[in-house]
DNA sequence: TATGAAAATGTGTGCGTGCACATTATTTTT
DNA sequence: AAAAATAATGTGCACGCACACATTTTCATA
């Protein structure tokens, strides 16, 4: 059986395609009889619209732009810039016309200025990584406020109305339990634990406190016996040496650490002043597959990374739209991509990694 | 600043669309002049043609077939459907038609059978997964004869020819290297290692083969410090009494093992086994997301499962067709699937893993 | 210049859908 | 029972394109 048509129901219905088409978009002036033999038909033809007509029909375009960091020197957001690509060149050819925004991560003002003259044009939807949270607030309430539906992507905003349409991102709590789950399991029973946090800023991160939550919690489980846990913050870890001589001290201090929790992705660092300091006995959990880290998982053999697939986060974030205007899905959801666990001899599939 | 259409470029050019049309095409019978002023009109007008329109008018249809074990009882095979389901929904709207074929695996007569009345349908492909090998060689050996393209899913039978256009599936080998790395990190450097083969079957399928050898190279690498490895087949597996019995008394002869490797996906078995003696110290290490196994992971908590989305080999493999016929893409490519590991805290994702 | 073939160009139909509008059936009102 | 109002259903066109076919133009030859 090749397509079902809206012919081939209304056929086995015994009404004309008219009356298919009401019942299909729920428009009413039908009456029962009919639009019950029409849905039977739908479900037995297994009907799926030829969403290419019909977006060839109603000729609607749609004006979708999309907001998140710049992505010039980060492989993260460059990643998930790929996705939107993708998905772009997908929709483009059903009538969607994407316009593609981002500001500065450490300039909140930026994300401001952006707002005042962004409502002036006319959008359909919006796709924003919303990673600063009070800017990304006042973003969303204005959108709120001019019928603009919002998925948000990476950062999670809560939110409710009619606007908020999906979300699309990482599970922290989650990947810090899978971090500990790791150490648990690959360390000596006795061994303790180390959570480094990386950040140039001197706050942690939503995501990061997450991530340090969800680490601590999977030792208040009954059936995993308690860890002697210590943290340490550091921001000035582009000077190896320096970090090299602040962790040799920290491992001297604390003897007993057997596992390493770096809450960010700049876990490389961490290996490097290992493998330098001769403790690659240390198994290492970092995040992201940016290329320091990838380079480094050859040398450091201890070394699991936890992934969220970036590529996918955009691809689906944009997708949702794709979703709402033309599957007309109203999906209010969270979503959360997989944690891959990778380490050298499974890097290679994620890193092209449309997946 | 709307969709630059046809009509737009003739209208510029001071021809029909007909001209036009030729012009796109390459159907010659057009004149110098008419043709020059076209195709200026195309590139200052930036013309981009309407890929619904095109899909839609040109209106050719595709016939390709799928022949895969019977999916009734079986989890992994149901995950393959869903794939070849999802991408036959893409690509019921750009003309193809898909015909589904399943056959028992362990019956070899039946997919012989197939054979004789297949190829009096006319396909313009197969998606075929030759988990039988000796009858999956006559049968691609009849597709050679009767030129028709196909893509081999899961299983790898090496072709060459005009015909073989590809091959999406697992790679046995790597995934054997990585689940000896698991072990080889999570458990005591002093430890011995144990591989269990379970089949019904006497003889060693060659994917299990292909784990078992990667599994030992990684041992054989000079970083890598060499462990001491015996191995156990089990046909028997279903008797839990039997298996518990067995189990523990090779446990007893060989005191030092510390770490399982199971080469296929009944190791819920082995977790469950595993449990009722008491030896939940043991890190095991299985393949694939099937029930039985997502169950276990639950409980067992040093258990890694190895999972090499099926859904997507499902999806890519039928893909290619599209990319054959619709992108021209002639790719004649080995593709792998990532290799998920999957433990308690990040299996969810994977579970209705479209991803 | 008339003729006919070949080259160049134009026209019409259909793909599956959405939507406006036309038509028919049913119910309500007078 | 006829007229009017409303509910139910059917029809036709457009979307942008490909392709078959119809028509016009060109040009060599008689």
């Amino acid at each position: 059986m090749g397509q079902v048509r809206i012919k081939d129901i209304a056929e086995r219905a015994g009404v004309s395609i008219g009356t298919v088409d009401r019942v299909l978009h729920n428009r009413g002036r039908v009456s029962e009889s009919a639009a019950k033999r029409v849905k039977e038909a739908i479900s037995t033809l297994n009907y799926n619209p030829n969403l290419m007509a019909r977006s060839l029909a109603n000729g609607k375009r749609y004006r979708i732009a999309t907001i998140i960091p710049n992505s010039d020197n980060d492989d993260f957001w460059k990643a998930q810039r790929k996705g939107i690509q993708k998905a772009t060149e997908y929709m483009l050819n059903y009538g969607f016309e994407i316009v593609n925004y981002e500001f500065n991560d450490q300039k909140p003002r930026v994300l401001l200025d952006l707002m005042n003259h962004f409502f002036s044009e006319q959008y359909d939807g919006l796709l924003i990584a919303p990673t600063l949270k009070d800017e990304g607030i006042k973003f969303l309430n204005a959108c709120d406020l001019h019928n603009l539906p919002y998925v948000q992507i990476n950062s999670y905003i809560n939110r409710s109305g009619q606007y908020a349409i999906g979300y699309v991102g990482q599970d922290s709590f989650q990947s810090g339990l899978l971090a500990a789950k790791l150490l648990d399991i690959s360390i000596d029973p006795n061994g303790g634990l180390l959570i480094i946090h990386m950040e140039k800023e001197t706050t942690t991160g939503p995501h990061m406190l997450k991530k340090e939550q969800g680490f601590e919690q999977y030792f208040c489980s009954s059936n995993n016996g308690s860890r002697n846990i210590v943290k340490l913050w550091i921001s000035d870890y582009r000077d190896q040496k320096i970090l090299r001589l602040h962790l040799e001290d920290y491992l001297n201090r604390f003897k007993n650490i057997s596992g390493i929790f770096v809450t960010t992705s700049r876990c490389h660092h961490i290996a490097r002043a290992l493998l330098s300091i001769g403790r690659e006995d240390l198994v290492v959990i970092g995040f992201d597959l940016i290329e320091e880290n990838i380079d480094v998982l050859k040398d450091y053999k201890r070394l699991f990374l936890i992934n969220q697939n970036p590529v996918l986060q955009g691809y689906y974030g944009l997708m949702n739209f794709f979703d709402l205007f033309l599957k007309k899905n109203l999906i209010i959801e969270k979503r959360y991509l997989p944690l891959d666990i990778v380490t050298f001899e499974n890097a290679q599939n994620y890193i092209h990694g449309e997946s």
